[in-house]
DNA sequence: AAGATTGTTGCTTA
DNA sequence: TTAAGCAACAATCT
């Protein structure tokens, strides 16, 4: 059977795994991305790229096309939830490159070797979806309507040819070069973020200090804190029995303590489950992200609330998102 | 069949 | 000056 000898690697979210939801690359995806893809592209010399979406690249093709082709990746860093591949060039003197690539919200990399597999995209129908989980994965994984940049990848001492493949449903997602300069500017402006150094208790603190709006609002803005999406947040103010509603200015210290902590934990532990949305299919034991198992609010509207086993969990539109809350145990 | 959905940007308002 | 709020973006589902 196909699936024990599948080398294709499948890095995203599907939409059509959890259909009714709508779950989106947040900062444990991405970062599970990124550990999957590090190991697999960087030192492939990038042979050929095929652009059939230019708009979603904002360099001229040209640009774009002679950065990268004939050269590798040395590395595959991430800042939130944009991806920032560093660039090897062949020859030395070259001036310092990266590019960067955020999937916004249906985004996905896939990783693919063409001596196995021609790479997919999106699930066209149920139809290939229900092949799909019964194993029958090579009819998946092709280049699918929704693939938009394909690189080709070639192993500097086999000589073997792999495909990454950029799919967008939405295309909203982008690629982009960058140099140094560039790549320092466009970092400065993220927040800071749970598992990086920056994540201090002193600095967290002083955010609430500082800030009017409501804590669903701040925690979803990039500027503020980097990485958390809908999901997360919803999930951390449960865990921290904050209403969303709740003014940053307002919070306790002990509130904020809560969420400080509670934004750790969940982010570490949705990391280590390989994020909600993410599905890997390189493996025969098919792992997928795991963490969907662990959400207590997010999409569980209407459904009775785990903690307090009396009230249902609500959903309103906060700070211009769907949210979902317990009103009896969120204060 | 209109409205909701998602992350981010950029515009408007306060 | 700065922040908050909101439309826009694409495509799909309810």
């Amino acid at each position: 059977m196909l699936i024990n000898s599948c080398q294709c690697l499948k890095l995203n979210y599907n939409k059509f795994i959890i259909r009714s939801h709508k779950l989106m690359p947040e900062l444990p995806e991405v970062e599970t991305i990124r550990r999957g893809l590090k190991r697999r592209v960087v030192g492939k010399r990038i042979k050929k790229i095929i652009i059939k979406k230019p708009k979603l690249i904002k360099n001229s093709g040209q640009l774009f096309k002679k950065t990268l082709i004939d050269n590798s990746f040395a590395d595959i860093q991430r800042i939130g939830k944009l991806l920032i591949f560093s660039i090897k060039f062949k020859s030395k003197k070259a001036e310092p490159k990266f590019l960067l690539i955020h999937l916004k919200m249906t985004g996905q990399l896939v990783y693919c070797d063409k001596n196995n597999f021609v790479a997919g995209g999106h699930a066209n129908s149920r139809e290939e979806e229900r092949r799909f989980f019964d194993g029958q994965q090579e009819d998946f994984c092709r280049e699918g309507e929704h693939t938009h940049i394909i690189f080709e990848l070639n192993s500097q001492h086999r000589g073997k040819t792999s495909m990454l493949f950029f799919n967008d449903l939405r295309q909203f997602g982008y690629l982009k070069i960058v140099n140094e300069k560039e790549l320092k500017e466009i970092k400065s402006k993220f927040g800071v973020e749970p598992g990086q150094r920056n994540f201090t208790w002193q600095n967290f603190r002083k955010i609430f200090f500082e800030r009017r709006g409501n804590i669903k609002a701040l925690l979803l803005n990039q500027k503020i804190i980097s990485g958390l999406g809908n999901i997360y947040v919803d999930e951390i103010l449960f865990a921290s029995r904050v209403k969303p509603t709740r003014l940053a200015n307002s919070l306790s210290e002990s509130e904020i303590k809560k969420i400080f902590s509670s934004t750790k934990n969940i982010i570490k532990r949705a990391i280590k489950f390989r994020g909600t949305t993410f599905s890997d299919f390189v493996d025969s034991r098919g792992r997928k992200g795991n963490f969907k198992q662990k959400l207590k609010v997010y999409g569980r509207q209407g459904k009775k609330c785990q903690r307090c086993k009396k009230s249902k969990i609500e959903k309103k539109k906060i700070a211009g998102r769907g949210t979902h809350f317990c009103s009896k145990c969120q204060k």
